[in-house]
DNA sequence: GTCAACTATATGTCCTGACAAAAAGCCGGT
DNA sequence: ACCGGCTTTTTGTCAGGACATATAGTTGAC
């Protein structure tokens, strides 16, 4: 029988009222530590929500609330009649919006940056269009190799509209660029991005040790903030011998 | 003053209380295409829950509910205090879990399909690693090459556990394997992928129309049902001169 | 013994009601 | 004229209840 029976009593359940945290998000944090650390097992079920609500002192849509965010990322499945459960696979991040300054250093790779380029020029037609401003009109460009264990990984180059951002360029070395943003108070909200290949010109090769003719990966990507407001356009070309784009997919209902 | 005034009256918005579909779905839908066709314009508010409840005859949850999703696909901002308004970006689709023969009939490309293999042999350590299966057991194994107006797109290796599906070469040839899975009651719930670029090979560029050493875009995929089970376990290589992967990216907050 | 119908169980949907908290505008004092 | 605090508006969070519906197991008839 497939149904490898329920656990979820003893799980150090329990929400603390004095706290500002919300408590469908406390108990919503509880449940993803427990699946992380396997005291929820994998395709166990979590008991009727009923039952649960009644033992933490809460009522059904706040534990619904809770259980509804794991499933939405992906980690548990509703099933009506049966109940709900832990997905088998262990699902990591459903493709954040994350840069790849954070993404290295979350993979201890030791990133380094070295700006090229830190200028404010008037924008081509592409990157107008792309940004949502006049043509010909001052924006900034910077542009970075970005390095890992001092090796060269990947070319970047970003155009952001004036007047968002100090952009200090010993900021743009210490750290990412999407963390100076934060930082600044913008709320990264999508992004629309294409990612394609395409072989190495002559000073491209040069700058990131490759052979002339040798596979780049590319990106290219628009991000936009809460308000919809494109806030950077970057045109990025990595080492297709040292990077690739990792990232999992959620259907969606 | 950066708020456009609201609207909001007059939408065509009501609810058929004798539909099966959900009330929260209706109104979610109704507003979707409200905000598609532009009668609902970026930036505008979209008067507060109450009012909006109180004309639909509605109660308040049922508005949330519905405003939710939309939120959740980043077509919609909340403000506390403010209200909810369209992003005035144009958002599409989150990266959908999508066959590629969807995606090219989708932008009328004319998709065909070749199959060039369709077998069941003992699987290789990668993808019995992948498919979660033991190494050397049988599973099958299609190779297809995609077209595009007559044209060579892709080259498509799949491998899938056995027992699941009927993989009749006819069948695969006139549509996708993503529609087939589907229609075989499977239900594709993530998948996690990984894409990067490499050099043709001789093989490849033959198969491909591509010049030997040329840039490829090359993905692997794993795809999981609703149980977490892997079901499908893909290497593709595309054309770069001819393909690139769009999505648009959510910040999750 | 087999298959259909019934029943128990769990989630899905929807309602009413209440208070908290953040943001924006109003208004008064200095 | 400026700047503080107050009020209003709006979403955020939470409770408790009711009924619908899909699933699985059990029971009953044949």
């Amino acid at each position: 029988m497939p149904k490898p029976a329920a656990d979820s009593a003893a799980l150090g359940l329990g929400v603390d009222r004095t706290s500002p945290v919300p408590l469908y998000h406390q108990l919503a944090q509880q449940l993803e530590a427990a699946i992380e650390q396997g005291r929820l097992a994998p395709g166990s079920l979590l008991g009727n929500e009923l039952e649960l609500a009644a033992r933490l002192g809460l009522s059904r849509p706040t534990v619904r609330q809770a259980i509804q965010s794991l499933v939405d990322r992906g980690l548990m499945v509703r099933r009506r009649g049966v109940g709900t459960q832990v997905v088998h696979s262990r699902v990591k991040r459903p493709l954040e919006l994350s840069s790849l300054y954070d993404d290295l250093e979350a993979a201890d790779r030791r990133p380094a940056t070295r700006v090229l380029r830190n200028t404010v020029e008037p924008a081509p037609a592409e990157v107008a269009a792309a940004l949502g401003v006049a043509e010909g009109s001052d924006v900034h460009l910077v542009e970075r190799l970005r390095l890992a264990h001092d090796e060269p990984v990947a070319l970047l180059r970003n155009h952001l509209p004036t007047g968002l951002l100090d952009l200090d360029t010993g900021r743009l070395e210490a750290t990412g660029l999407y963390r100076m943003m934060r930082s600044s108070g913008i709320v990264l909200h999508s992004a629309r991005q294409s990612v394609g290949a395409r072989a190495a010109g002559g000073d491209e090769a040069d700058l990131l040790a490759e052979p002339p003719g040798a596979p780049l990966l590319t990106m290219e990507r628009t991000t936009f903030d809460a308000g919809g407001r494109a806030v950077e356009f970057g045109c990025h070309v990595y080492r297709a011998s040292r990077y690739a784009f990792e990232f999992q997919l959620l259907a969606r209902p």
